[in-house]
DNA sequence: AATAGTCTCAACCGCCATGCA
DNA sequence: TTGCATGGCGGTTGAGACTAT
């Protein structure tokens, strides 16, 4: 027996939102709230839409205080060193940029920060490992590779890692196998609360750790790499 | 101007966690 | 304790826009 289907597919439509519909979700969340169900919504709004898919519109687009439109070099930064952190954890990198959504911002570093940062010579990361979510991220990280831990190492630290497209030096290298605190109140001013979000106990933050300094930016944690800094001008996180 | 190739991003899919009966 | 319904998430897809030839 298969997996329910969230809703009656044959009675549901798919594809691009009109406007028309746009407005009545709208309209009707503003009057009523989601009502905590988001299955029963679209019949109570009177839209032949999946639940699941008038949450991603509202979330997506329609929700108040939505920033679309070019990311700015600190938002690019952040992100380059959530990813170099917890990896493709988009929802938690999103909760750091207010206005953005992890869709946006999985769209944005999958079309235009991962190009930028590897350049055209690197192979692609390997998959991720298998989807660990709702974890508490230092269990996450510790976990058997691949974890997001070993796809950044092989990403970033491993052959054909990538390297500034100027001075052609390792662009993200690592020192010596070593655990550090999660100190970097540039890399994730809050990361500690997003562990404790997660239901983690306090440990020490087993991972690569972002530093910037004097424009320089640096990551720590890996068992493989030694440490060198990039210059923030040649960065393609910039 | 036409066509092919590439890019972007909204939306869908399916998995897993959680809450509740 | 178990099973189901739902929420939430990350990965992937595909249509349309854009660019190159």
């Amino acid at each position: 027996m298969g997996r329910a289907p969230c809703c009656d597919k044959n009675n549901v439509k798919k594809g691009p939102w009109s406007p028309e519909e746009d407005a009545k979700l709208k309209e009707f969340i503003e009057k009523h709230g989601t009502g905590g169900n988001w299955i029963a919504l679209p019949q109570k709004a009177g839209l032949r839409r999946c639940g699941k898919s008038c949450r991603l519109r509202w979330l997506n687009y329609l929700r108040p205080n939505i920033k679309h439109g070019e990311f700015t070099e600190h938002e690019d930064r952040v992100i380059c060193n959530m990813y170099a952190s917890i990896g493709s954890r988009w929802s938690i990198i999103a909760s750091q940029l207010p206005g953005r959504t992890d869709n946006d911002i999985k769209n944005y570093w999958n079309t235009k920060l991962k190009k930028k940062l590897l350049g055209s010579t690197v192979t692609p990361p390997p998959h991720r490992a298998p989807r660990q979510h709702h974890r508490p991220l230092n269990v996450m990280l510790q976990h058997t590779s691949p974890s997001p831990q070993a796809t950044y190492n092989s990403f970033f630290c491993g052959p054909g890692a990538f390297h500034d497209p100027i001075s052609g030096i390792p662009a993200l290298t690592l020192p010596p196998p070593q655990d550090y605190m999660l100190n970097s109140g540039l890399a994730i001013p809050n990361a500690s609360s997003l562990l404790h979000g997660h239901g983690a106990p306090q440990q020490q933050f087993h991972h690569h750790v972002v530093k910037e300094e004097s424009g320089n930016m640096i990551v720590f944690g890996s068992d493989q790499c030694r440490s060198s800094t990039i210059t923030r001008r040649s960065s393609s996180c910039s």
